[in-house]
RNA sequence: GGCGCCGUCGCCAAGUGGUAAGGCAGAGGUCUGCAAAACCUCCACCCCCGGUUCAAAUCCGGGCGGCGCCUCCA
C-alpha cells in the first residue's frame, strides 16, 4: 500500500486507483510564454518520480495528461511583440519544453493537449454552457465570470475564508467587473487586435482555470479523476476554481488527490520569472553541469519542502551521481563465476527499503539512503571477492528497478555515452599509455592521462585494466 | 490579518515517541609507479523556553527566525 500526502485533506492517505487498475491524473503544464525554468521542473520531475513510482512500483497502469497552456496575457504580449502568430510563437516554447524533459528523464505521458486545439475549445465551450443551464454564470462587460456564492462548499482546497481575503487589503484590480471580488473569468472579453474564438458566444479566449477542467474532463473521463498535480502556487486560486467549475457542472467530485510540489528557491527565495532568478536547462549545461544532475538534486529533497538551489548543491549532486555510476561501471570488472547468496539477500533488503520509502509519500531522500548503503555494502564485497558474475546480473536487474523509479541512472549513462572525445581515440590513447606503462614510461603514461583529462576524459587504472569515464 | 511550508553535522538531506540514515566536503589509514576509484576509522545532545511521558529531534503550549500563497506564477 502505497501513502499519499492529499492537500485537500491536508493527511497523508493511503492510495489506490479508483475502478480498474488505472490511475487517471492530470499535471497542469507550462504556460509556453518563456522556456520552462528549474524551478518549473522541480514540479513536474517531481510529478515524473509520481508517474514512475505508480506504474513501476505498485504497477499500476497510468493515464496522464499535461497540458500547455498556449493562450494567456502572457502569450499574447510575447506574440504580438515578436511579431508572429499565437501558435507559431508558443510552438517554440513547446518545442524547447519537450527538448527539456527529455534531457530530465521525463517520461513521455499519454496526452499532451493544448488549451487552443480546437476539441479543446468545443470542451471548454460546453462547459460554459452546462455552467450556464445551472445558474453558475454572469456575463459582464463581454466576459463571462463564475459565480462564487453558487457553490457552498468553495474554497474547501486552499480553505481560504472570505475575511481573510478582505483583510489581506490586496484585492483584484479589475474587481469592478464582478459582482464579487472571488468570482473569476470563465471566458474573456477581447480587444480587437487580440486573438479569438467563436465556439462561446460572445467570442472571447479561455480563462486559464476553465482550460484545465475542460481538458481534464475531456481526456480523463468520468470524474473523479485521481490525482490531480502542480506546483504549491497552484493551490489558489487555479485548482479551487477548477474544482468550482468542474464539480458545478459535473455534480461529482472533480478530484481525489490534490498532489503539490514544494517550491524551488534561490538564495532563500522563490525562483521566478518576475523576480528574475531563473535558470533554464541551457544555463545550467553552459555553466557546465548536466541535465542528470539537475534530477538528482531536484528529486534528492521530498517534494512537500522547500528546496534551495546552488551552484555548489548542484556540485553536490554532480559528485553523488558519480559515486553510483562508478560503482555500475566497476560491476564490468566482477569475473568471478556464480553467485552468493547474501549477496542477493543483502540486495532484496535495499529493494524492501527502496521501495518502503517510495511508498511513503514518496520519500525520494530515504529511497537514495538504501541505495548507497546497498553501493557502499556491495563495494566491500566485491573488494573481497565475494561477488561473482550471476550475482552482478541480479544487481544489474535491482538497479534497473531503483532506476525505472528514480529515472537518473539511465539519463547519466546515456549522457556519458557521449563523451567530449570519440571512442575510437579513447581507446588508442588508452593503447598508447599501456604501452608506456610497460615500459615504465611514466613520464609519457601520465602525460597521456592528462592529455584527456584536459579534454574532459578521466582515466582509472584497475587490475582489469584501465576504464575511462566523462568529466 | 487569513491559509500553508520550513528551521537536524561546514554544505545538501532522511528520520515524526525509544535514545540521530545517506550524499558532498574534511581528517587519518589500507591499496597504488603516479592519479583515481574502493574500503576502514573519525566527524550532530536535532532554533529557543516550558509541558506531557519511564522515554521527545519526534507529541502539546509559547516564542524566535526563514519562505510561499491570498494578484499572473510549477
Amino acid at each position: 500500500m502505497m501513502r499519499l500526502y492529499n492537500t485537500l485533506s491536508r493527511t497523508e492517505e493511503p492510495f489506490t486507483p479508483g475502478p480498474g487498475n488505472t490511475v487517471r491524473m492530470y499535471t497542469c503544464g507550462l504556460t509556453v510564454y518563456a522556456r520552462g525554468h528549474i524551478g518549473n521542473f522541480r514540479s513536474f520531475i517531481c510529478t515524473d518520480i509520481l508517474r514512475r513510482t505508480l506504474r513501476h512500483l505498485m504497477e499500476f497502469d497510468v493515464r496522464h495528461v499535461m497540458n500547455f497552456t498556449d493562450v494567456d496575457d502572457r502569450t499574447i504580449v510575447g506574440a504580438q511583440r515578436s511579431g508572429q502568430d499565437l501558435r507559431a510563437y508558443t510552438t517554440q516554447y513547446v518545442d524547447a519544453f519537450l527538448d527539456d524533459a527529455r534531457a530530465l528523464g521525463l517520461e513521455p505521458v499519454e496526452a499532451m493537449p493544448r488549451a487552443t486545439d480546437p476539441e479543446n475549445l468545443q470542451a471548454m465551450a460546453d462547459l460554459i454552457t452546462v455552467l450556464d443551464a445551472k445558474g453558475h454564470t454572469y456575463r459582464s462587460d463581454g466576459s463571462i465570470y463564475f459565480k462564487i456564492n453558487t457553490m457552498p462548499d468553495y474554497g474547501k482546497l486552499a480553505r481560504l475564508d472570505h475575511e481573510g481575503m478582505k483583510a489581506g487589503a490586496r484585492v483584484d484590480a479589475d474587481n469592478y467587473a464582478k459582482d464579487d471580488a472571488r468570482d473569476f473569468v470563465l471566458w474573456k472579453a477581447t480587444k480587437p487586435d487580440e486573438p479569438s474564438w467563436t465556439v462561446v458566444d460572445p467570442p472571447g479566449r479561455p480563462g486559464w482555470h476553465l482550460e484545465c477542467s475542460a481538458m481534464a474532463l475531456r481526456l480523463l473521463g468520468e470524474p473523479p479523476i485521481d490525482i490531480h498535480t502542480g506546483g504549491v502556487d497552484l493551490v489558489f486560486p487555479h485548482h479551487e476554481n477548477e474544482i468550482a467549475q468542474s464539480e458545478c457542472a459535473t455534480g461529482k467530485p472533480f478530484v481525489r488527490f490534490w498532489f503539490h510540489v514544494e517550491h524551488l528557491n534561490v538564495d532563500e527565495q522563490k525562483m521566478s520569472k518576475s523576480l528574475g532568478n531563473t535558470y533554464t536547462i541551457p544555463d545550467v549545461i553552459a555553466k557546465g553541469f548536466r541535465p542528470s544532475a539537475v534530477r538528482y538534486l531536484l528529486l534528492s529533497a521530498h517534494y512537500r519542502k522547500p528546496l534551495n538551489f546552488t551552484w555548489s548543491s548542484l556540485a553536490q549532486a554532480e559528485e553523488a551521481m558519480r559515486r553510483l555510476t562508478d560503482f555500475l561501471a566497476r560491476l564490468a570488472t566482477v569475473t568471478a563465476e556464480g553467485a552468493h547468496p547474501e549477496v542477493g539477500s543483502r540486495v532484496a533488503q535495499a529493494q524492501q527499503e527502496f521501495g518502503d520509502a517510495m511508498r511513503s509519500d514518496l520519500n525520494t531522500a530515504g529511497a537514495l539512503g538504501a541505495l548507497f548503503e546497498l553501493v557502499r555494502w556491495l563495494n566491500a564485497a566485491i573488494d573481497s571477492g565475494r561477488v561473482g558474475r550471476a550475482d552482478v546480473d541480479a544487481i544489474h536487474e535491482a538497479f534497473g528497478g531503483f532506476d525505472r523509479v528514480l529515472g537518473v541512472l539511465s539519463l547519466r549513462r546515456a549522457e556519458d555515452d557521449q563523451p567530449p572525445i570519440p571512442v575510437e581515440e579513447i581507446d588508442r590513447l588508452i593503447e598508447e599509455r599501456h604501452a608506456a606503462r610497460r615500459r615504465r614510461d611514466f613520464a609519457e603514461a601520465d602525460r597521456i592521462r592528462q592529455d584527456l583529462a584536459a579534454r574532459g576524459v578521466l582515466l582509472e587504472d584497475s587490475s582489469s585494466g584501465t576504464r575511462w569515464k566523462r568529466k
